[in-house]
DNA sequence: ACCATGATGTGAGCAATGCTCAGATTCCGG
DNA sequence: CCGGAATCTGAGCATTGCTCACATCATGGT
């Protein structure tokens, strides 16, 4: 939300704020966050320090801009990923299939830069509860593509969320970095079939 | 492993490290990373900040030095708890449950320091690497219990990983902070659930 | 066309931080 | 008791994040 301080109205102010993006974005991925100064980043930019801080309150504010600019391409990657499924009527291995592809998508698409915002994320309580927000978001759309294809269990919406962290987390840790003497395939082959069997249709009873 | 740079050979120098590490923590949970200085931690270790950088490279290494004893301490946890599970032949269902509850006490052991010190390890190679291994070890163990219960499908080993990694990140996102209008216990029984139809015993076709 | 007001841009410099180094102090084997 | 190694010390250097007093530019009313 309120990220920075003044907002630009006119045309060469905003035109500068996306030049401080783009060097800080540069900076960070070439040199990670602690090695990255301000300074440079107004240097890169070709505008002055004053001019980076009246738009940013902070260093941290430049990494959390960049964060949700990251996060909001994100969600929208995955739920387009679920509303094409839905439209075609996919199964049930299909539909994780693809959300494992969507997120692995997006986790690629700069991945320079990716730890660095997941980490920053991760300490600025207003950053968590963002993320946490786009958990639950992409969640909600799980949940009724899991209603559609009556899976989920007596749960679906505690099941879509759990799934959701479940395999962003595998993604990151085994799909895109997979363990010696397996291939990214054999992983997501695997990861399929766990899921269509935790989200299975389950009766009441 | 060769975290800092001289090791202490006598006595006082193994206290000195203990009183730099302890100072270090508390100012971590109290101030954060970046507010925390070598030399406020030097101060309250009622060290000078010469003796400090005698025996850490870097601020980062204090907090790199934190994370492999959070690390090593978590894994011996976990580990705890499968090889219980081994000695009464539990079922499935309860081994998954025993898994999310040695997770979830590993990771409130200490709430104010752990985000940091996942955070650091993720833009650190050494501890990203330290954290593989620490998940790969954990997963070893949790392959044998599958095959004793006869879970994990044809290949017990990438499931266990996968396993490892989803539940972990469903400790932290859904287990220890509840959705709105579910409860932990709610939650957990929703993962044992899940889990259980996931790695349950299904024939190689 | 003009100018007044606010938006935007500038960069020297301050306060604070991470870290070094030259030397003082303490410990231990012989 | 002594020589060298281990340990400790803290003033200070280089660098960083960030501020502020001022210059420049754009816009809208007259």
């Amino acid at each position: 939300m309120d990220h920075g301080r003044r907002s630009p109205r006119q045309q060469r102010s905003r035109q500068t704020v996306a030049w401080i993006l783009e060097a800080a974005a540069q900076l960070f991925r070439e040199h990670g966050y602690l090695a990255t100064t301000t300074n440079k980043v107004a240097e890169r930019a070709g505008v002055s320090i004053g001019s980076l801080y009246q738009y940013f309150s902070d260093k941290d504010d430049l990494l959390a801009a960049l964060a949700e600019e990251h996060m909001e391409r994100t969600a929208r990657e995955v739920e387009d990923a679920l509303a094409a499924c839905a439209r075609e009527e996919a199964p049930l291995p299909r539909l994780v299939g693809a959300l494992a592809e969507a997120a692995a998508r997006a986790h690629m698409h700069d991945p320079g830069i990716h730890p660095l915002l997941i980490d920053q994320a991760l300490h600025r309580p207003d950053l968590v509860d963002g993320l946490r927000a786009l958990e639950g978001r992409i969640a909600a759309s799980l949940a009724a593509e899991l209603r559609r294809v009556h899976g989920g269990g007596p749960d679906p919406a505690t099941a879509a969320l759990l799934a959701v962290q479940g395999i962003n987390a595998q993604v990151h840790g085994a799909l895109l970095w997979p363990p010696p003497g397996r291939t990214a395939d054999e992983v997501l082959k695997a990861l399929v079939r766990m899921w269509t069997a935790a989200l299975g249709a389950a009766p009441e009873r």
